[in-house]
DNA sequence: CCGTATCCCGTCAGATACTG
DNA sequence: CAGTATCTGACGGGATACGG
């Protein structure tokens, strides 16, 4: 049957469909700090706990972990655990995480030059809500 | 100071920092519909409200007003009402939001090409900690 | 150093029903 | 057609403290 919409071709996988799998990956991206982690670490040099929740400015450990995990799981990274004393855990992209690492790259490079523009669009955005008639305009009181 | 690390140069603005606005752009951006909008406006057509609904498999008509209002508070869409009957609203991408909607669809087509992998990994991964040893195996009882 | 264990709160998103 | 109004629950994420 034919829904309206051609699905965008690849091997019949369409983002757009409620439980194709492809969502799932969408969601891990978007989730808080998935970003920046694949940011920081897209020069395929291999970053260490510590050193990555100190360029996450405002990440918790909890959630770092949780974060790291998840991409791993993935395959867009590894973790090596280094036995030494002290304990040295590095975070590395696999060849699948700098890809992606660089398509994200983009969107933060975007973020950052587009910002002014973005910020100016927010305040004429709010004034202009602000001014807005009422609608509806209340007194439906007797 | 030096914090240990360069800023990433864009006007002194950095990611990275728990304060920096940009983080608002990468938030919206990980909310959780924003980028299937962004893809599926990202031809430059104007699209209707049903028409998103219905493309967007499984989103409830609040959230995709929210969706919308978000982006279009930030200029990356607009909203054009014809006053006709039946209404007609139309929705389409800005020039700059035809930007990050090509940079996202890059991220939405990798998602697809490399979901094999992706699931193999996942496998994997939950496999292994399936066999996991108890790291510090109970047994800690008198 | 590298995490885990708890506890807790806010917000986002879903369901459902209704209006201009 | 194009939304709004409510209510509700889940869970992501934060704070804090502790363990290997």
């Amino acid at each position: 049957m034919d829904t309206g919409f051609d699905l965008r071709q690849h091997g019949g996988v369409d983002v757009f469909l409620r439980d194709c799998p492809t969502r799932a990956v969408l969601e891990l991206i978007a989730s808080k700090w998935t970003m920046l982690v694949l940011v920081a670490l897209e020069d395929g040099r291999p970053m260490r706990f510590a050193e990555l929740r100190r360029r996450l400015d405002g990440v918790t450990p909890k959630v770092l972990t949780q974060t790291l995990r998840a991409l791993e799981r993935e395959g867009v990274l590894t973790r090596r655990v280094h036995p030494t004393v002290p304990l040295r855990v590095e975070y590395q992209l696999t060849k699948i995480g700098q890809e992606v690492g660089g398509l994200v790259q983009s969107i933060t490079d975007w973020s950052q030059a587009n910002l002014a523009a973005i910020q100016a669009a927010r305040k004429e955005f709010d004034e202009r809500a602000a001014c807005e008639p009422p609608e509806v305009t209340a007194q439906e009181r007797a």
